[in-house]
DNA sequence: CTGATATGCAACCATTGGGTTGCACAGGAG
DNA sequence: CTCCTGTGCAACCCAATGGTTGCATATCAG
């Protein structure tokens, strides 16, 4: 799964917030959310495949933390699609003028 | 739909892209890709209802313009996410000094 | 008017997605 | 060893999604 299909659900999106506050098992999260433990289970294994969460196991627990990185290419995507965008719109001002 | 949903379709990132080289219609979008127009016209309509795109009508044709206030929400909420993550960092490294 | 083209609307189909329940298994705690 | 708790795996359900085709409608050009 991709970064951005994996942002698209919005249980997701506050996974990923709960983590940049630390991290935490399937078993934690699940208290704090209305949904069962293997739905968020799903959700950790589908932020995992994005490259967005790292998976530490110790023991019998698995630790999810957030990764940070993959979260640059949304934000460069943005980045470079608002400057195509603006780019045009000063060509067309330049035209003009 | 809301922005992040608009965004996890490949299709309608690269309709996005297209779109910031200047407007166009449905049937012309449909030129470029391997899909339908009907296909594409639906694309569009989920773009609409993010409020990532505009419609202009003019006869028979619909013009369809990229928005891309929009997109900074999404920048937003990376950003806010990187923030309290790195926060969170700079406060154990804090604790451990 | 006639013909070609752009759009809209609706039905339909197959796949994915988010969720559930049930059960088996592994690792700490008594 | 026994009990409780954290995970994993699998089957199943239903709704949403991305795509199709077919047809009706509207506008522009000759």
């Amino acid at each position: 799964m991709d970064v951005f299909s994996a942002l698209s659900d919005p249980t997701r999106r506050e996974l990923i917030r709960s983590l940049a506050d630390g991290p935490a098992t399937a078993t934690q999260l699940s208290r704090q959310f209305p949904i069962s433990r293997q739905a968020i289970t799903k959700h950790l294994a589908a932020l995992d495949e994005a490259g967005l969460v790292d998976r530490n196991a110790s023991g019998r627990e698995i630790r999810y933390s957030l990764r940070t990185e993959r979260l640059g290419e949304v934000s460069l995507w943005v980045a470079e699609v608002g400057a195509s965008w603006d780019q045009r719109l000063s060509k067309l001002r330049d035209q003009l003028s």
